[in-house]
DNA sequence: AAACTAAATTATAAGCATTCTAATGTAAGA
DNA sequence: TCTTACATTAGAATGCTTATAATTTAGTTT
């Protein structure tokens, strides 16, 4: 089994025991996003299913999302005006984001502690968590302009 | 001349040169933002000076913001799915913002190259710049939350 | 297997921040 | 003072997301 199969199997065990039905658009939706690298949009989702799903809402595309989220399964990304993105990697990890396509490409880091202590002593806060994403320019866009 | 009255006066100098026309309206949202430590939104600048300008529109509040952002007299900053908020400190700096009451304050670090280094080494992309913003309970909601 | 019922889906309307449009007004130079 | 390109205004339009209410259905109970 692959790994995004065996994501979506420990997804759909966790939905049931959630008590969240599995019906076939929400199962479709759940499939998609498990097995893409590409941290989709709402209505990329729709989209992508409307042959197999010809009738299927808007509304519920983002019904589902929002049971990933509250049950853990999916991350939202929210980046200035445009559309949340989906990521449903949930293990700790930062995004570079192309300025030229806008594509989203994981990467790690070893955890941002020292910055969060020091924002804590100047700030006065208590500090629970922080985002951080780095922009610039993709391989692809990088051959492209070449050309 | 305290600090916000210079960088007004700078900013204008800086509009005229660029051959924008200085209109009450103009002058009025600039110099709230110039006076204002709390990244306000367009629809606070529009209420903040309902009084003064009752027939201003909220356009003309968004246009100048433009104009200004355009010119690069202030930041635009993006938070998820609710408004933008705009800073008039252009210089290099971080946010720290409480979850409870969406307070933003100002803080600074010494740059995370490092980090921009290797997502570069990693991810092959030719990077730019990033984001970071640190989240928490600001002191008075710890404050509020003890009572 | 049939009935039941709470939950899910659907189509559509509504909400909100932001931008567009077209008419009117005005800042600043001639 | 005259001129005109730029700015403002009110309101419509847009794009993403959520709410509503009728219909359908997944999963359990009989
Ligand atoms: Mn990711
Ligand atoms: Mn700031
Ligand atoms: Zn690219
Ligand atoms: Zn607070």
């Amino acid at each position: 089994m692959t790994v995004p199969e065996q994501r979506l199997q420990e997804a759909l065990t966790t939905l049931k025991k959630s008590g969240v039905r599995i019906t076939p658009q929400r199962h479709a939706v759940l499939e998609y996003l498990m097995q893409s690298m590409k941290h989709p949009t709402a209505d990329e989702i729709y989209k992508a299913l409307e042959d197999k799903f010809p009738n299927m809402s808007v509304a519920t595309v983002y019904n589902n999302l929002r049971v990933f989220l509250d049950i853990g399964l999916v991350r939202e990304l929210t980046y200035g005006d445009s559309s949340s993105r989906f990521d449903c990697n949930t293990s700790d990890h930062y995004h570079i984001i192309c300025d030229e396509c806008g594509k989203i490409v994981d990467f790690h880091y070893p955890s941002l502690n020292e910055v969060e202590q020091l924002a804590e002593q100047v700030t006065g806060f208590d500090v629970s968590n922080h985002r951080l994403e780095v922009y610039g320019t993709c391989e692809d866009c990088q051959q492209m302009a070449k050309h």
